[in-house]
RNA sequence: GCGCCCGUAGCUCAGCUGGAUAGAGCAACGGAUUUCUAAUCCGUAGGUCAGGAGUUCGAAUCUCUUCGGGCGCGCCA
């Protein structure tokens, strides 16, 4: 079912270009900002009128006299400069309503052209814990791939987990010289790889880390130890692999939890690391040179992609190989595009993460184009984010300012939601309780991130997010669990709603607040093609929020099972597609539950 | 020094290729409950959209500039 707006727009701009004979000016028909100007405006006329040098109100009558559009909207309305005002028909509303309800897909449109788009995302650590600084990564990609495959396109997830770095080399030297090694003295003969292996765990892993990144830099033996291991790594080392595969199984084990408790669609299928091109990386640089693009430059290997200044005001270079020959994450993300265009075979390439990186991905979008590695029709994408900040406006820390563990910060948003349904709903059994508070606690965090534009940073605060007020993960649960709680108290009065819903061809919407509110629904289609379009999860939580709030007016003012007839038909069918919608919405796009009541 | 992002109500934030009188939530104040979950709804008050200049029928939005905050800029990722 195609958006209103864009068949309003595509009729309009029809008439309009006809009107005028300009072969391109956009009709512009977008919301009206205020009721009082009707549903729709038309913005395009005053742009065409000024570029003929005629009168807008004028040009608006004529365009108005040939558009087609009666079937959609009421009488129009010429209006202050030379809008044109648009009215929805109460039959077309209705009819529209209608539709989305027997649509199993709620109106939403299949793209007419579908794409493969390698969607980059959360690519956490190996060896390390996820932190709060993984979060934003993971569920705005997991939102953006949801949203993408929900309108037809080929979405291709990749999980760029860090699992070769030099890190490794650190880890696996640390190890032995303070573990394998004196085990090994001490009982000669035994398997010590697989008795350690078993005993690893992450924290334990993480604090190897912190320990082996204090000695890497203090003492130059143990830094000359961890290189040789890295080196013995890269060369595929039986021992030291084997190791390795061990950090790599450990630190899945601690991740996939988490995407879990998220409700986060990356399984281990969708992970393609650092590792998986460490052998492709010399082609990479053989093929850059080759084409003359990478040049030694001060002993390393370079491509320079032009408009890229240093600090110096030079050329920037883009370092694809060290001067003591070793690869780069340059190198690796060179390796990483060009199998996602070459092999994956990408119409567009996404990737979710900080803002920081823009330069770096900027440069590699350059490089790439420069190897000729994607044509002109290919899209590449950075879409950044902002740092998540504590109530203090700095970067979001514990107390003692370390960084704060993403499994823990989940554990204290499910507490204190616990602690909220406990108030609010004792009389639910313990086990339901629990259940909800998962559900509001995990998200009340996503939503919260969701909600704002992410561009921008954000302050973290738990008592916002898991307000019941504003726009918010409970506030939309809450509404969802009102309207099934009406469904559950129509069936326990023998009310059978499939059976009177059955069959209905005619919806009658005489109430402004079932108006309004089945005018928000017919705009979900709309509303996840505009978030898509610019990965922005926010837009879509914009209008569940707006569809809630419409939602609960409606609750407010009319009664659904105290209704008799068309009128209580019609609210069903209200209370069926916003559910509906809502649900979508929050579990199938944002990956959050509704529960059925809280 | 150069580049990117941000600056909107007391606070936290929206604002969709430029559109009409800039919107929510919180906090403040006033109302609504014999009715399907009041975790709700309605209303009042609150603004030099950081400042300035420009583009034009029209600017929070585009351009330039100043100020303030964050981040980045050759062998880390």
């Amino acid at each position: 079912m195609k958006p209103v707006l864009e068949i309003l727009e595509q009729r309009i701009s029809k008439a309009l270009r006809q009107t005028t004979g300009l072969a391109v000016c956009p009709a512009i028909v977008r919301p009206t900002a205020d009721g009082r100007f009707g549903d729709y405006q038309v913005n395009g006329i005053m742009p065409a009128a000024k570029q003929l040098k005629t009168n807008p109100r004028q040009l608006a009558e004529k365009v108005v006299a040939q558009m087609n559009i009666s079937d959609i909207c009421q009488p129009v309305e010429i209006a202050g400069p030379g809008f044109i005002n648009l009215r929805l028909k109460p039959e077309f509303l209705a009819n529209a309503l209608l539709e989305i309800y027997k649509d199993k897909k709620l109106g939403i449109e299949q793209t007419a052209n579908s794409q493969t788009v390698v969607v980059d995302y959360s690519g956490p650590n190996i060896a390390k814990q996820m932190h709060v600084g993984h979060l934003r990564s993971t569920i705005i990609g997991d939102c953006v791939s949801r949203m993408l495959e929900c309108l037809g396109h080929n979405v291709i997830r990749q999980n760029h987990i860090g699992d070769w770095g030099t890190q490794f080399g650190m880890l696996i030297a640390y190890f032995n010289h303070f573990y394998l090694n004196p085990s090994i003295a001490a009982h000669p003969g035994q398997d010590h790889y697989a008795v350690l292996n078993d005993s690893l765990r992450i924290s334990d892993l993480e604090d190897f880390y912190r320990k082996a990144k204090e000695l890497y830099d203090k003492d130059p033996e143990f830094a000359e130890e961890s290189r040789r291991v890295v080196v013995k790594l890269h060369s595929h080392d039986l021992a030291i692999q084997s190791h390795w595969q061990h950090i790599v199984d450990e630190s899945r084990e601690h991740y996939q939890p988490i995407y879990k408790r998220l409700n986060v669609t990356l399984t281990s299928k969708d992970e393609c690391g650092e590792s998986v091109y460490a052998d492709k990386l010399p082609d990479v640089v053989k093929t850059l040179k080759d084409k003359k693009l990478a040049v030694e430059s001060v002993g390393a290997i370079c491509v320079f992609p032009e408009g890229f200044k240093s600090k110096e005001g030079e050329p920037l270079p883009f370092i694809v190989q060290k001067s003591d020959g070793a690869f780069l994450y340059a190198t690796t993300d060179l390796a990483a595009i060009r199998f996602r265009l070459q092999d994956l075979h990408a119409n567009r390439v996404i990737y979710v993460t900080d803002a920081r990186q823009a330069l770096h991905f900027k440069m590699l979008f350059a490089v790439v184009k420069m190897a000729g590695w994607a044509d002109e029709s290919v899209k590449l994408e950075h879409v950044t984010f902002g740092t998540m900040l504590g109530a203090d406006g700095k970067p979001f820390k514990t107390r003692t300012g370390g960084t704060v563990k993403l499994a823990e910060l989940l554990d204290e948003a499910v507490e204190r939601a616990k602690a909220v349904v406990d108030e609010k709903n004792p009389d639910l059994p313990e086990q339901q309780r629990q259940k909800i508070a998962q559900a509001v606690g995990i998200g009340a965090v996503k939503y919260a991130d969701y909600s704002n534009n992410r561009d921008s940073d954000y302050i973290f605060s738990f008592d916002k997010m898991l307000a019941m007020d504003g726009n918010t993960a409970p506030y939309m649960q809450y509404a969802y669990a009102r309207i099934r709680s009406i469904e559950r108290k129509a069936e326990q009065e023998g009310l059978n709603i499939q059976k009177e819903l059955t069959g209905i061809c005619e919806i009658l919407l005489s109430d402004p607040a079932e108006q309004a509110l089945a005018r928000q629904l017919i705009q979900y289609s709309q509303a996840i093609l505009n978030a898509a379009a610019d990965c922005r999860p926010n837009y879509l939580t914009g209008y569940l929020y707006e569809l809630s709030q419409a939602f609960s007016r409606f609750y407010n003012v009319c009664p659904v099972l105290q209704s008799e007839g068309q009128i209580r038909a019609a609210r069903l069918v209200l209370c069926d597609v916003t559910a509906r919608t809502i649900r979508h919405g929050m579990t199938e796009l944002l990956g959050i539950e509704v529960p059925e009541q809280m």
